[in-house]
RNA sequence: GGCCCCAUCGUCUAGGGGUUAGGACACAGGCUUUUCAAGCCUGCGACACGGGUUCGAUUCCCGUUGGGGCUACCA
C-alpha cells in the first residue's frame, strides 16, 4: 500500500506550533516511506475564514523545508481540488446516498430549540446530546436549502470500536454518541463528514491529528461503515503544552511558527526540536538533521502523553545548529537581520562582506538565536555612546586608569595590528608599567567595545582596526575625565 | 455531570518483571581562560498513590488521585 498522508489545516488563523508539529509527523512519514505529503485546506466554515491564512500556512511549511507533493494550485495533483469548499458536489452525493439508505435524515430543529434542549439537559444533569427529535420525521430537505441540516443516524444500542495506531482499540457505547450534523444549513459539510469522504477519495493511508479528535473518532468509524468504505489508519498525536502544562497558547509566548523565524531561530533547529516533542528515535542523540529524522521516523515511537514546549531547550538546540554552520552560511542567515538593524545595506555596504564575515566568526559560538547578534556585536557597526556604571566599576577602576589607558594607546599606535603583535604590545606594556596584563586588557576591552564580555580581545581589536580602536580609547579617556570632574 | 485519553528527574525522554532506572535541557561546582561564551568533567534530580498477579513489580491488571480532551449547524 502506498503511503499518502495529508496535512489538513483550516484557514482560520496562523500556523500554530502544535498544528505544524502534526504536519512534521505527516511529512516525516511520507518521506520515510517515499510516500506523498498532501496539503488539503478544510475551509468548510465560511464564517471563520481568515484572509491570507492559506498563504501563511504554506509559507510556514516552506520555511521549515517541508515540500508538498499535492495541494492547492499551483502545486496541484490528481486528487484535487484541494479546497473542501470546491468539493461540495461530492459531499452532496454522499448525503443523498445516506438519506436514501436511511442512514441520515434531514432535521429542521432551530438553534433556539437546540439551545433550550441543552440548557434543560444541563439543569437536570443529563447527558448533553441531541434528542433525535427529527430522526423519524422523514423530512424532505436538500443541501443548502437554508432550512435543514442533515444528521447522521447513530445506531441504537451496541458499541463502536475503532483502532488508534498508538493506543490500540478503543470502544465506546453508541448511546454516548449523538446524531451529529453532516451537512450544515448553508450546505457546507461539517469536518466529520468532509474529512471522511476526502480521506477516502484522496486515498489517504494515515491520518495524524491531535488527540482531541479521539472522542469523535467512533463517529467517523460509523460514517465510514455507513458509506461502505475502508477508513485510513488513525494516529492521534499528543498535544503540546505550555510550561504551566496548559495547552500552548499565546500566554506562553509565540505560537505562530513564523514568529520563530523573526526571533532568530533556524528552521532546521525548530524542525528538529518539534519533531522530538512526542516522538523520539530511541537513541541518545538529539541533534538530528532532517535526513536522520526521516530515516529514523516511525509511528510506533510516537508517545501518547502530552509534552511541554521547553523554549530553553530550543535555545540550546538552536545554538548547536548555529555553531555547526560554516561562517559564510551563518553570515547569509544573519544578513536579513543586519540589514534590518541598518548595520549593512543589501550590498554589504559600507563594510563589505569580508568584514561582516570576520565579525560573524567572532560571535558564532556566542549565539543561541540570530537576533542576539544585535546586542552582542553592535560595536562593530555602531559607535559607542557611553559606558554602564557597573562596567566602569569593574574595568575602569583604579586611580591610574588614565595612565594605563594612555600607555596602551601609545603601544597600539605603533603596532601593526597583527594578532601576535597586538598581544605582545599589550603584555609588554603591562610589564613596563609593572602591572598584570589584566590591568590593561579589561580597560582596553571596555574602551574598545563598550562592554565587558565578548570575543577574544586581540581578535576583537584587530577586527575593529587601528583607527577605530585608537579613537575609542580617546573617547574613553575623555569620558572618564569628564565623569570624574562631575563626581 | 457523562464519555474518552494520559501518568519515569523541574522539562524533553530511554527503559522494561530482577538495572547502581540511562541520556539531553536547565541548575550547581570544577577545569580552561583576558572577559563572555563554547568545550570537557562532576554533582543535584524521577518511576503519583493503593490494592492485586508474581519468588520478584517502576514495568502486567484493577482502583484512587491528578492532568488533559470531547460533549457546536468550529475544526
Amino acid at each position: 500500500m502506498s503511503i499518502r498522508v495529508r496535512f489538513a489545516p483550516s484557514p482560520t488563523g496562523q500556523p500554530h506550533v502544535g498544528v505544524i508539529r502534526t504536519a512534521i509527523f505527516d511529512w516525516l512519514l511520507a518521506r520515510h516511506f517515499n510516500g506523498r505529503f498532501i496539503l488539503r485546506i478544510e475551509d468548510t466554515d465560511r464564517s471563520r475564514y481568515v484572509e491570507g491564512a492559506v498563504e501563511e500556512i504554506i509559507g510556514a511549511l516552506k520555511w521549515l523545508g517541508m515540500d508538498i507533493d499535492e495541494g492547492p494550485e499551483p502545486i496541484g495533483g490528481d486528487h484535487g481540488p484541494y479546497f473542501q469548499s470546491e468539493r461540495l458536489e461530492l459531499y452532496h452525493r454522499y448525503a443523498d446516498f445516506l438519506v436514501e439508505s436511511g442512514k441520515a435524515y434531514w432535521c429542521k430543529c432551530s438553534a433556539e430549540r437546540l439551545e433550550e434542549l441543552r440548557a434543560g439537559q444541563e439543569a437536570q444533569k443529563q447527558d448533553i446530546k441531541y434528542d433525535n427529535y427529527c430522526r423519524e420525521a422523514h423530512l424532505k430537505g436538500a443541501p443548502g436549502d437554508g432550512l435543514h441540516v442533515l444528521r447522521f443516524k447513530i445506531p441504537e444500542g451496541g458499541t463502536t470500536t475503532f483502532r488508534d495506531e498508538l493506543r490500540g482499540d478503543i470502544t465506546v457505547e453508541n448511546s454516548t454518541l449523538d446524531d451529529l450534523v453532516l451537512i450544515k444549513r448553508d450546505g457546507f459539510p461539517t469536518y466529520h463528514f468532509a474529512s471522511c469522504i476526502d480521506d477516502h477519495h484522496m486515498a489517504i493511508s494515515h491520518v495524524f491529528r491531535g488527540e482531541e479528535w479521539i472522542s469523535s473518532a467512533p463517529k467517523h468509524k460509523l460514517i465510514y461503515e455507513a458509506i461502505g468504505i475502508e477508513p485510513p489508519k488513525f494516529v492521534h498525536v499528543p498535544v503540546i503544552l505550555g510550561t504551566d502544562k496548559k495547552k500552548l497558547s499565546k500566554r506562553h509566548g509565540a505560537t505562530n511558527v513564523l514568529e520563530y523565524k523573526n526571533m532568530g531561530y533556524l528552521p532546521e533547529a525548530l524542525f528538529n526540536f518539534l519533531a522530538l516533542i512526542g516522538w523520539n528515535p530511541g537513541g541518545d542523540e538529539e541533534i538530528l538533521p532532517r535526513e536522520r529524522l526521516i530515516e529514523a521516523f516511525s509511528i510506533e515511537r510516537i508517545n501518547t502523553s502530552a509534552g511541554v514546549f521547553d523554549i530553553e531547550k530550543l535555545d540550546w538546540m538552536n545554538g548547536a545548529y548555529i555553531r555547526a554552520l560554516d561562517i559564510g552560511e551563518l553570515t547569509d542567515r544573519l544578513k536579513p537581520f543586519m540589514t534590518e538593524w541598518r548595520w549593512i545595506g543589501v550590498e554589504w555596504e559600507p563594510w563589505g562582506r569580508d568584514y561582516v564575515e570576520s565579525v560573524v566568526a567572532l560571535f558564532q559560538e556566542r549565539l543561541n538565536r540570530l537576533t542576539e547578534m544585535r546586542e552582542k556585536a553592535f560595536y562593530f557597526f555602531e559607535e559607542i555612546k557611553g559606558f554602564e556604571v557597573s562596567d566602569v566599576a569593574k574595568s575602569f577602576k583604579g586611580e591610574d586608569i588614565l595612565v594605563r589607558l594612555r600607555a596602551v594607546r601609545n603601544a597600539l599606535e605603533d603596532c601593526d595590528f597583527s594578532l601576535d603583535k597586538l598581544e605582545s604590545a599589550v603584555r609588554d606594556t603591562a610589564e613596563t608599567l609593572g602591572v598584570g596584563a589584566g590591568k590593561l586588557i579589561h580597560p582596553l576591552r571596555l574602551a574598545a567595545s563598550g562592554t565587558t564580555g565578548g570575543p577574544s580581545l586581540f581578535e576583537l581589536i584587530k577586527t575593529l582596526g587601528k583607527d577605530r580602536v585608537l579613537a575609542r580609547i580617546d573617547f574613553a579617556i575623555a569620558w572618564i575625565e569628564k565623569n570624574r570632574l562631575e563626581s
